[in-house]
DNA sequence: CGCGAACGTTGCGCAAGAGCAAACTTCTGA
DNA sequence: TCAGAAGTTTGCTCTTGCGCAACGTTCGCG
């Protein structure tokens, strides 16, 4: 899974190891050096933000944070997908953002937040380095690049928020559905032989709540165009045979 | 008008002008001092930053900057309130967000863009202060508390936009435009004998622009809340007479 | 003062999609 | 291996609120 987001190789002890095999896990340099955040760094530079980080991994459906919580931690996904989460009051749950392996999160201090606004939930098993808040002006102030290529990623994020508005006030169910598909399989699709899988389990519920409609209309969507031979799905799993004919549908 | 926004006393000559006759403004410390943005900064630091500020104002209904074009400025609105406005490509709008008076705005470089995310229409006759992005690094170099009070600004309009996508997820119409309504009362509220006024010119377009819906329906919802007494409107003009029951409606 | 444009109101019919219900399938763990 | 949990499918009904259309009202300008 490690080699989705890593263009550096893999050191061979950790090849084929489960996450929960690996008791102490020994960090490169090299893990770091190609994610924006530290690309501009060196290695001595790296090294020391390695060497204060604690490596963490999570069981898939479990909570990295909750919604609230004071924030005490910023984190590195470093294998895996985050689904962020907002609760409403009456108990509804709404995503609002996936986030890929290779970018940071849980990152409250970038708006001078001392809580975590959302929940983010493991999508798949999570592989994470985690540093404590107090940390955060330090690399902030000693790491040119740091702050850039952080506000950039949040920047994404934002712009990402506004689509989803957009989609929301003018796109019908169908449509939405589709572009959240499409989004998904862009941010962390995998080749197979029928199509581009979205890498992590997916159930209908999770789609509705990321196009807030209900899993009945999200099924009908997915049994219409799996007959049509845009999508193949199964349980917890979807794969885009023909993303263009998906983009068609989800077009203007 | 200055007065909605401004702790400090206005310059006796300003008092009862148009800024239409304003040829040249006469700018003193005191209208920044109480701004969050500059609240930490000591009067020289307040003046060198208002001497490299050029003063210009917008006709209401008019775009400050548009959506995709170079951002070459940021800015501050001294006055009136901007609807930050976004254009599907089918030519339908959707307002993201409104920015009251005393608040940055055309901040693309915070997120290290360079071109406007979206459009700032003027929503009433506007004044602004305006830098060139040249300036902005070393604003946040050379004035503590700039960036913080900054990313908090920004942390408050990204918690606003997710509030807009789990209501447009989970709630019906008429909560929407509800709370819409609350929002803009809490934001630029005039208090009058009948009740809280929206402090600038807003068309049942307007209100259906920011809670994706159509004109005719918030038509007929503030026609049936008029009659109950919640509200009470003219053209381009409404009044909040009974936020509660109106907190009532839109709550879960 | 009168015309036209912009803004607002209201009635009617219809379609999208939510809600409900029931059955089916796949997976998990004892 | 089997029971129950979790996930999915599908049919039916019913409400919301959109689209359309027509008309009324207010404003600004010549």
């Amino acid at each position: 899974m490690l080699e989705c987001w890593l263009s550096a190789p893999i050191p061979h002890k950790l090849r084929g190891l489960r996450y929960r095999d690996i008791t102490v896990l020994r960090l490169d340099e090299s893990l770091l050096s190609p994610l924006p955040p530290f690309s501009t760094l060196d290695r001595p530079q790296i090294k020391s933000i390695l060497d204060r980080a604690t490596s963490r991994r999570f069981d898939a459906g479990t909570a990295v944070f909750e919604e609230g919580a004071p924030a005490r931690s910023f984190y590195l996904l470093l294998d895996g997908t985050i689904r962020v989460v907002k609760t409403t009051p009456d108990g509804e749950q709404v995503t609002a953002l996936h986030i890929p392996a290779g970018q940071l999160f849980g990152i409250a201090q970038a708006f001078r937040r001392d809580t975590y606004p959302a929940t983010a939930i493991a999508a798949s098993e999570l592989l994470t380095l985690c540093w404590p808040v107090s940390l955060w002006q330090s690399f902030v102030a000693d790491y040119p690049g740091f702050a850039t290529e952080t506000y950039k990623t949040i920047g994404d994020r934002v712009a990402e928020m506004n689509n989803r508005i957009i989609e929301m006030s003018t796109q019908q169910v169908e449509q939405r559905v589709a572009r959240a598909l499409l989004r998904l399989v862009n941010q962390s699709g995998k080749q197979t032989p029928e199509g581009i899988e979205i890498s992590f389990p997916i159930t209908r519920q999770d789609v509705s709540e990321m196009t807030g409609t209900t899993l009945h209309t999200v099924s009908r969507l997915l049994s219409a165009w799996e007959k049509d031979g845009l999508v193949s799905s199964k349980r917890k799993k979807i794969v885009v045979c023909d993303p263009h004919r998906l983009v068609v549908l989800g077009g203007a």
